[in-house]
DNA sequence: TGACTCATGTCAGCATTCTGACATAGCTTG
DNA sequence: CAAGCTATGTCAGAATGCTGACATGAGTCA
């Protein structure tokens, strides 16, 4: 099975199964959070938001794996939607902290229950010392990934 | 650092991880592509057919992770720009079975000598062992996920 | 103080990908 | 053989996310 130099052996690469992983978490997420009305990205800013109150925009889009201009939208249509709510003037800077309102807790707790059923299925037949093996690799691999950016 | 039981610890999720680990190595990928003119789907496409020629548009979309029309499109441009060739008529079923030019194959080797580099670097902390358990890992997490898919 | 750099928020335009729908080909089953 | 099921390719429309660009606020430094 093994490739004759050529390419990438993509039944053996890392980096393919990286993303197959990926994909199919974010699948088995959209699943479970489509009944409740909300998308990946929604729910990923609600809960950055529970964790980290008062990130800003730009903040937010970092932590969502997102550009601040998408985040942006999705922002403001939380804000409309009154899950979100931000000053009118920033209290420093341009940054407008962000924080969720009771409406927006209520709607995250739903969803972060769905997705930690997601997660806890997903590593249902990984022991505690397999968990903690990848979370210390896949840690590593980001590191690797971003410490010479374009540097070498 | 860790929460009250209320929604999921960022900090310490490896869903998370997995999705920051992902969205690194893409953002990579992008990075040694872009001057190639190269998307990673469009590299994603390249390789699957230099390993497993012949393989349907519906085939390469479900290898690449995305939706049949997505690179039905995809595959219009690629033939249309002479990297790929498809057969006029379907030989059997409606399938059309694709694969590489010689220019296709020559755009992908460059392609390919870079990607293989990002990959070499995401794993250039790793001891052996360490690849093979993430590996092991991987595919164990995209097996739960995927076998009780809304079943439970 | 003034120039420079950096991060932020926002607008506009574009690219990519997805969802929904339809017709067709092959297989299975009664 | 006919009906039903599944997979495939394709078209149309919409959602999502990105790049490029601009102005503003804060810190740095000569």
């Amino acid at each position: 099975m093994s490739q004759k130099g050529v390419g990438v052996d993509l039944e053996t690469s890392l980096g393919y199964l990286l993303k197959e992983a990926s994909s199919a978490l974010r699948a088995a997420m959209e699943e479970v959070l489509r009944p409740l009305g909300m998308s990946v990205t929604h729910y990923s800013c609600l809960e950055l938001l529970a964790q980290r109150p008062g990130l800003s925009n730009s903040e937010l889009a970092r932590g969502a794996f997102v550009t601040r201009q998408t985040m942006s939208v999705l922002l403001q249509a939380l804000e409309r939607d009154g899950y979100v709510t931000r000053p009118a003037e920033a209290p420093v800077g341009k940054a407008l902290p962000a924080r969720l309102t009771p409406r927006g807790r209520r709607s995250l707790e739903k969803a972060s229950a769905a997705v930690r059923s997601v997660e806890a299925r997903m590593l249902a037949d990984l022991t505690g010392a397999e968990q903690s093996d990848a979370f210390r690799i896949l840690q590593r691999m980001i590191r690797s990934l971003r410490d010479d950016d374009g540097g070498a």
